[in-house]
DNA sequence: CTAGGGTTAG
């Protein structure tokens, strides 16, 4: 990726109107405003300032209008009014009412209507609602009669839903002075009136039909005003009314048009509008070209490609923000990311600069890309523009830290915010959703509702953490609010009662679902794998292809990994050569990682290896420490080294390797191995993640270390471990001193096993859940094969369920038996 | 000299 600050310039340089605006400048500064003995040559000098003052101000140019204001000031010239008059639109223009309301003020008897005209519109044009009006009332105090303009800025200040009554009023007085029939302006300010401040399109339609003179404007305001209410019909109606009263649609009116189209998905009726857009000679038009962009990005997903929004791209003769920023969106939404990040570099070579919009877009393919490098630079020039805090571009980068796991600067960037909304709040919850700091956003208290993504985050949050009294609770929450029934949020039941050890409720809410898609299957065939119920799994799995529910490449990873679980080889086979042949779906490396898995926990090294080498792709770290961890479990120290060179070589920092590379070493007594991969882990700084355990009790979650004492209820919990040792081992419990790594007497070996910290949860679990409940436990490791066993014959002699969740799977621990068949 | 309509993100 190329290094972004070398090609985004900040501030670019604004070419408007170069040509022109440059003999504007050569005009001003040449300008001898002199005072001259004969008056007349005064005056010609005021009338060629004015006439410059107009030209600034109907190019926009208020650079140089201001610059003028000045050379005006300094020349002791008898400014007139309607000089001064322009003056105070400029002023109001640039959003500068502080200066437009010093000139009027200074203008004393000068005074007349367009001046206080201009005033009441400066108000009006920054959003000083209450100005704008007091300033009419006061003007019809003064004795001056209201002209169209005054009528026109204050209706538009009444549109505003606060003083919708005052233009009731003002409606009222509108149509006595008999200005309502006479001025086309007056009627659009009346139509805004009805729609922005009370919301009352009906009435609005009333006050079009009664305009005695409809222009193009008229026409394509109402319009308009139907599309943005999503009342396309009314639109479309209008607009052929349009055509039959003899109006020819300008740019306007299509752009208008065809967003409303693309906004409710009615693609059909855009491309009909393309074919008038060509025929009348509007492609050209930049705005036109770039809801054509636009249009044809958005129904890429529906006709699967996003060429023909790049067609129209290509024949549009000049390009801006807009067009660039509607293309690029086009290839992030069709996850073609890299293909996005060129085209926002050629949109950077080109000098066009990008805008809070574009920023939003490429931030969303860099959520996606594998490389975070570049997103961090995005980050930093958001920053440079100052465009980090806005809405638009913060919750996109939320969203990108929450998706390479960095809570930590998602909240950071959450933090600095303007201006918080649902989305920001839903970015932060999902950023979060791994620590219990998600339920501390508390949504309640800022009068902003939830929404069902809300929801679904929050339930996702609760299942990783495993915290089932919170699933429970939001559950409660869903169902009150009326959410009891949204397919995602169920669907989000589903696997957080999965993952939070409930299989049963899992399937409850499985059961009362009325529609299920295709992520509902693919959760409850993962639930049902992960729990060891492999069977009924693929039962379910026979069931929805029956159904006519077509498989996606999730379901096929929860189903191969069903099979792996209970070690179903030929099962997993059949599925594995039918993905492609059957529905199209190509195995990705997870699809093959499951293989491995499934040959590999059978003990059919050989044959894992020749399968890698066989596969059509190289086989990435996933896939080799997958194999490496089978090499493990059937002490095949040759074999995994191999693994383990191959995976350091593509992921050289990995510690979880070294540890699995440890491991096979431990187990086999090579002690001197094992120092060495210590000692060179603490050379390359690398730090082993540590092990540690934790289970819900009374709505708290207790956290365990290895050997950890700081628990207030410590002792009780070491004096039930060590009954519980003496009891499973007259049971015939043999400590398996293999998972202990350091060099010391088998005795000594025993008592650090009894320190694990998923023996010291479940003896906490022990001592404070009552019976029949069952106990779950959750590690963010693998369960150590020691713990297993010692679980198993802990549920003898209490006569205790228990239910583990370790980095994999699910183990139902009854009676001495594990759900997973001791196959993991 | 003063007034009215359109486009892009999640």
């Amino acid at each position: 990726m190329p290094c972004l600050s070398c090609l985004i310039q900040v501030p670019l340089a604004i070419h408007v109107d170069g040509h022109r605006s440059s003999e504007l400048r050569k005009a001003i500064s040449t300008l001898d405003l002199t005072p001259h003995r004969d008056e007349g040559r005064t005056r010609h000098k005021l009338i060629n300032s004015s006439l410059l003052l107009k030209a600034c101000i109907r190019s926009g140019n208020l650079d140089l209008g201001k610059l003028l204001h000045h050379k005006l000031i300094h020349s002791g010239l008898p400014l007139d009014s309607v000089l001064l008059n322009s003056l105070i639109s400029l002023y109001s223009k640039c959003g500068d009412w502080q200066n437009a309301l010093s000139i009027f003020r200074g203008m004393g008897d000068m005074r007349d209507l367009v001046s206080w005209s201009a005033l009441i519109s400066c108000f009006a044009n920054n959003t000083m609602d209450s100005q704008a009006l007091l300033t009419f009332l006061r003007m019809l105090q003064s004795g001056i009669y209201p002209n169209e303009y005054c009528f026109t800025a204050s209706i538009r200040s009444s549109s505003n839903a606060q003083y919708f009554s005052i233009g009731r009023v003002i409606f009222g007085f509108v149509l006595k002075t008999g200005y309502f029939d006479s001025h086309v302006c007056v009627g659009c300010a009346l139509i805004d009136m009805f729609v922005k401040g009370s919301g009352d399109i009906q009435s609005a339609r009333l006050v079009f039909d009664k305009m005695r003179d409809k222009n193009l404007v008229t026409w394509t305001l109402m319009i308009t005003r139907f599309a943005q209410l999503g009342l396309l019909n009314q639109a479309v109606d209008l607009f052929c009314s349009m055509l039959v009263s003899d109006h020819t649609p300008d740019r306007f009116t299509l752009t208008s048009l065809l967003s409303a189209s693309v906004e409710i998905g009615f693609f059909s009726l855009g491309k009909q509008l393309h074919s008038w857009v060509i025929r009348s000679g509007l492609a050209s038009d930049v705005c036109v070209g770039c809801t054509l962009v636009d249009m044809y990005a958005k129904c890429a997903a529906d006709d699967g490609s996003v060429e023909n929004s790049r067609k129209v791209f290509n024949s549009m003769p000049r390009h801006n923000v807009m067009s660039w920023t509607a293309l690029i969106s086009g290839y992030v939404h069709g996850r073609q990311e890299q293909e996005a990040m060129k085209l926002f570099c050629n949109m950077l070579h080109d000098h066009v600069a990008p805008n809070c919009f574009t920023f939003s877009s490429v931030l969303k393919a860099c959520a996606n890309l594998p490389d975070f490098s570049f997103g961090k630079q995005l980050h930093a020039q958001t920053i440079k523009q100052d465009l980090s805090a806005i809405n638009c571009v913060g919750n996109s980068l939320i969203n990108m830290y929450a998706r390479a796991g960095k809570a930590d600067c998602a909240r950071k960037t959450f933090n600095i915010l303007f201006e918080k909304n649902l989305s920001s709040y839903n970015a932060a919850i999902d950023a979060n959703a791994n620590s219990e700091e998600s339920f501390n956003h508390d949504i309640g208290h800022t009068g902003i509702g939830p929404s069902s993504f809300t929801y679904a985050c929050l339930l996702s949050g609760a299942a990783c953490i495993g915290t089932i009294a919170k699933g429970e609770q939001i559950h409660a929450l869903v169902v009150k609010s009326g959410f009891g029934t949204d397919l995602c949020i169920n669907n989000a039941l589903i696997s957080m009662y999965s993952k939070c050890g409930n299989k049963e409720a899992a399937l409850q809410v499985f059961n009362d679902m009325a529609y299920r898609n295709v992520i509902t299957w693919t959760s409850i065939i993962s639930a049902l794998a992960k729990h060891g119920f492999a069977t009924k799994a693929l039962e379910l799995f026979y069931e929805m292809l029956e159904i006519g529910v077509k498989p996606n490449d999730v379901t096929y990873i929860a189903v191969l990994s069903a099979c792996s679980h209970v070690g179903l080889i030929d099962e997993a086979w059949k599925h594995f050569n039918s993905m492609h042949y059957k529905y199209g779906i190509c195995p990705r490396m997870e699809h093959y990682a499951c293989m491995v898995d499934l040959l590999g926990r059978s003990g059919l090294l050989l044959e894992a290896i020749k399968f890698i080498y066989s596969m059509p792709f190289d086989a990435d770290a996933l896939v080799w420490r997958t194999f490496l961890g089978s090499c493990r479990v059937h002490r095949n120290t040759k074999l995994g080294e191999h693994a383990a060179k191959l995976i350091l070589e593509r992921e050289p920092q990995d510690p979880a390797t070294y540890i699995l590379l440890s491991n096979l070493y431990a187990s086999e007594g090579r002690w001197d191995d094992v120092a060495a991969i210590r000692k060179s882990m603490k050379q390359k700084k690398l730090i082993k993640e540590t092990g540690y355990s934790w289970i819900e009790v009374d709505n708290q979650v207790h956290k365990f270390h290895v050997g950890d004492t700081s628990h207030p209820q410590a002792k009780k919990i070491y004096d039930e471990l060590d009954e519980l040792a003496l009891k499973i081992k007259n049971l015939g419990y043999i400590p398996n001193t293999d998972f202990v790594l350091h060099d010391v007497e088998d005795e000594q070996k025993g008592h650090y096993l009894f320190q694990h910290s998923e023996k010291i949860a479940v003896a906490f679990g022990i001592v404070s859940i009552p019976k029949p409940k069952p106990i779950r436990v959750f590690k963010n490791l693998r369960v150590c094969g020691d713990c297993h066993t010692a679980m198993k014959y802990i549920s003898i002699v209490t006569g205790r369920e228990i239910v583990v969740r370790d980095a994999y799977r699910f183990h139902h621990i009854k009676n001495g038996k594990c759900s997973c068949n001791d196959y993991w």
